[in-house]
DNA sequence: AACAATATTGAGAATCGATTGCATCTAAGG
DNA sequence: CCTTAGATGCAATCGATTCTCAATATTGTT
């Protein structure tokens, strides 16, 4: 659908910082970004845009399902273009890279579940935390040199060492 | 274990605020409390405490696994004393309360995507989000009488009238 | 194209939950 | 008791988000 008539169904004017706004989220290789993502987006692209605009459009956006909300282990929020199927997501603790995914048996037993509690679902986040492929490759590789060169673990003796001295 | 033992296993003194605050996740009705509930129900047992102090202990609590922080959807953090075994949460929506939960089938799904990712896993969060059992009782209860007696409907259709003549 | 009605904006202040710096207390081991 | 590392309350501060409001931009209508 052309953009100006997505914002007109959802009863939002078609302004320039709601365009490019949208455009980010179409276009951008990542695919989840924080207020101050889009903001600092936008002012390289010497867009003059407040801070608090982009809020409220993010908020406007979520409302009207153009955008996913999410927000993972109290970290700030991020938002997501809303066109794929739901799924659910694995969120590096390294180097901050999400991952989709989707389970349909994990979505049934979320559904038999909750049907066994009386609980009438609305709704459901599910995250996985850890360490995604490259970085548990990388701790690999580091930990494999460390224990060649033992550089930290000589130079921690030699700081409590120092330390007990002064 | 004793408290003040539990505390001196984490390297904590065992000072007034610390065993209130055990004591008060121990005792309440409520299983998981925000650093404001305990902050209210402390003063109301006339003790003497800094809001500060209350988030300071909760994070050594938590760093000591003697509690758990949990974060729904965008709401302020909560805390649940850690003695009962691994488990995730349903939450309502209407009224707050909080359900536990904890299904194999989801974890050992969780456990294989993660595998099939090649994503080492430390930590997962899974929240349900609707109507608990009660709500969606009372709601149907309202919605009957609101069929019966269609308060809002008449008034909403006077309103519209009115702000069509003015 | 200019208008009027209305929605939207940017800037800064205000708010919210959470954290931190600091001078003052206190628990715990001698 | 006395010392001292650790803990506290208070106030200042933080980062994220929301609010306020005067100025501006969009849209449907002439």
């Amino acid at each position: 659908m052309e953009i100006p008539q997505q914002l007109r169904d959802s009863g939002l004017k078609a302004t320039l910082p709601r365009l490019k706004i949208l455009e980010l989220f179409q276009h951008s290789e990542v695919r989840h970004l924080s207020a101050e993502d889009v903001y600092r987006l936008l002012l390289k692209e010497n867009l003059d845009v407040g801070l608090a605009t982009i809020y409220r459009v993010l908020m406007q956006f979520a409302d009207a399902k153009i955008l996913l909300r999410r927000q993972f282990e109290g970290d700030r929020a991020v938002f997501e273009i809303n066109q794929s199927e739901h799924h659910d997501h694995m969120v590096c603790a390294d180097c901050g890279k999400v991952e989709e995914f989707f389970d349909e048996a994990i979505e049934e037993r979320q559904m038999l579940l909750a049907k066994q509690h009386g609980f009438k679902l609305r709704d459901h986040s599910l995250s996985l935390y850890g360490l995604c492929k490259d970085c548990v490759a990388r701790d690999h590789a580091e930990a494999r040199v460390s224990r060649l060169q033992q550089p930290y673990a000589g130079s921690a003796r030699l700081m409590s060492k120092l330390s007990k001295l002064k």
